[in-house]
DNA sequence: GTCTATAAGTCGATAGAC
DNA sequence: GTCTATCGACTTATAGAC
């Protein structure tokens, strides 16, 4: 088998990875159920992946590289308060998603949390990379506390992510992000 | 055995698993550690409990009381801003647990929404009803938009004691707090 | 290289001794 | 009523056939 068929099948578990931990969390989901979704033989997995962590770490970098694609296009924007509101509208354009399975990175962060493998540190840094692109949009608005409003408006989308899903929810969602594009405009 | 003895050993499994669900999330946890931590054997916690699910609806219900008397307790101060500040105070004391364990409701609700059993309906139940409490209290300072503040409130705890978990640093729930208390203020 | 069969271990749950 | 021994189901991981 050509290396590039073999590249496609690691990158396919990757990706049913990133999906299926989503969905179902990582707990709850077995090697067979990313292997079906993947369609990929159930014990061909350990050729790609020598342990479950490591599939997990490869789904963490597939979602990783999903997010800095996102942001690179909203850099394309010229205004960093448009930046910012375009990322809340993305929010909002997914709470019926969310309201089902809850914001991927935050179920994420919260479920790896209790393991004692160093995942925890690999989704803290994907949510660190997106913490620090929204502090230099506040910045870049002349705000000297701008870390601070970054870890605010990332926990009030992490906050009403939970919400949303607790209470299945989209209006929830749909109401705070019109709630916090109101916030960036007030913002001077 | 006396039947205050078997309520005793109940409600100290109940405690014990509200307190090592918090610790080690749901999946996580073994019937063995809920037992041991109990001072419990193991096998004997099915004369108790019927199954695992049962003994995590005891844990949520423990918790919900234990919300309850905390509001109970804010009912006191006569001013409904004081009493919501005063509730983002606790939640700044126990940053330094947040910062390991993160949120004991939302830890459990996010994961219990994972599960395909009708618990994460229970723990839904216990955060509304603190969701209520709040719209209560914005009502009480004349707000219209009493809901949506709440959620907003809530929403941002959340979030920031995921943040607070996923980077291991209370002091973001600190800053949090005192941005949010002149929020509070700051509401007509 | 790819896949099947199965080993090894864990956990929830039960049967039955005391 | 209390507890021990164990069953049965499930999941990760490996050995080895093709």
């Amino acid at each position: 088998m050509t290396d590039s068929t073999r590249a496609g099948k690691r990158e396919r578990l990757a990706a049913a990875a990133a999906r299926v931990l989503h969905e179902q969390g990582v707990e709850k989901t077995t090697l067979a159920d990313i292997a079906r979704a993947a369609d990929v033989p159930v014990g061909n997995v350990y050729y790609y992946f020598k342990t479950k962590d490591q599939l997990i770490g490869a789904a963490i970098d597939t979602h990783g590289r999903e997010l800095e694609t996102l942001i690179h296009r909203l850099d394309r924007l010229p205004d960093p308060r448009d930046r910012l509101k375009a990322l809340v509208g993305g929010w909002v354009g997914q709470s019926d998603v969310t309201a089902r399975f809850g914001c991927p990175t935050g179920t994420l962060a919260s479920e790896l949390d209790k393991r004692d493998d160093g995942l925890d540190r690999a989704i803290a840094t994907v949510m660190g990379a997106l913490l620090d692109w929204m502090e230099r949009q506040f910045a870049a608005m002349g705000r000297a506390d701008a870390r601070e409003l970054a870890v605010a408006l990332l926990a009030a989308y992490q906050g009403v992510s939970l919400l949303t899903n607790t209470f299945r929810d989209p209006a929830l969602m749909r109401a705070e992000g019109r709630r916090l594009e109101r916030w960036i405009d007030s913002l001077a």
